[in-house]
DNA sequence: CCGGCTTATGCAACTAGTTGCACAATGGAG
DNA sequence: CTCCATTGTGCAACTAGTTGCATAAGCCGG
């Protein structure tokens, strides 16, 4: 229920064609709400149908055509309602810890591989977060839209930050259970 | 692609009935992928299907009695060849993100309660795994599966202890923005 | 001026997870 | 011994997200 949530909040922050809505997603609102352009163009069909945002009036609507839309009043007080709403937090799913569990009785054969490749993915991400950072978030300014944004930024470089340090710990306790099975 | 795997690695840990699994989920496996008891019936279903697990002769299969299951060596070694496999990391989603970016567009009027529930149900959980912790992990002991899943449940301690405090972050945030809101 | 690349929009089918409910057996309480 | 709550199993419909592909316009090189 909060894809066109996302999404109206993104064209709130600026009026997008479908396709610059994306790439917006892949660069920013998408590390905490990823989505596809075809689930983006769905879903401005149906919030156009329910009159919450419209298409920007001067350009043609053919296809090929780069087609941009705008939130209409109704759809501020859509999210307004929708961000004061009180919401239960989902349960998660991590793949990667069911799998370190499922290691534990099926053995840890080739796991070790792909716990460093996302040690990786997620230092890089780390990287990426930092030079938003630095670029959009200079110290010692900023109004209230900024402070917000930053804070939610911070929440990005915390967890990725987090879980690299975590797969150091884990492949550090793996090379020791190596070192002691050698020995066993 | 999960469930299955999930359902697999609970079925090798302990054989149990449908209902069980379900219990089992709520108090363990299912703090990184939970499973409602529908979800669980029908993947049971199909598992069997596959021949990756079989129900145990002893009882009768009538409805409302009880059907325990066990994992045959094809599950087995299907859960070996999908927790070996490398697999990218799924994009998260954090509903209460997007509601603090979409807050710094629509303003955080209603968010603070909100903020300071979700802090209280992940202080909650923290304490839930620490006890967790105290019982089943008792400093100094535990062999290869023992170490592996108190690795799992730290990722879950360090999580739920990264969220509390990062909420609490926040909530000094919006404190500072209402001085600030107020003063200018 | 045509063939292929890029930009842009979008439909259809599929997979996974959620919600709502139904139904059978069992074990007390009255 | 009957009513009813609890335990246990399960189907059906719905919602959300993913994957694969189709279509059209514009541009650029030969």
């Amino acid at each position: 229920m909060s894809l066109p949530h996302a999404i109206l909040t993104a064209l709130l922050e600026k009026p997008s064609s479908g396709l610059e809505l994306t790439r917006r997603f892949d660069r920013s609102i998408g590390y905490f709400w990823s989505a596809t352009h075809q689930q983006i163009y769905r879903e401005l069909g149906r919030l156009e149908g329910e009159g919450l945002i419209r298409a920007l009036p001067s350009e043609q609507p053919a296809r090929g055509q780069k087609k941009a839309y705008e939130v209409l009043p109704a759809g501020r007080e859509e999210l307004a309602r929708w961000t004061a709403a009180s919401q239960d937090p989902k349960p998660h799913r991590d793949a990667l810890l069911l799998r370190l569990r499922a290691a534990a009785v099926v053995g840890t054969e080739g796991l070790e591989d792909d716990l460093r490749r996302h040690r990786e993915l997620h230092a890089r991400q780390l990287e990426t977060y930092r030079e938003i950072e630095r670029r959009d978030f200079p110290p010692g300014k900023g109004g209230t839209e900024d402070r917000l944004r930053h804070l939610v930024l911070r929440a990005g470089i915390d967890l990725e930050t987090f879980w690299t340090q975590w797969l150091d710990h884990a492949l550090a306790e793996f090379a020791a259970l190596d070192v002691r099975g050698r020995e066993g």
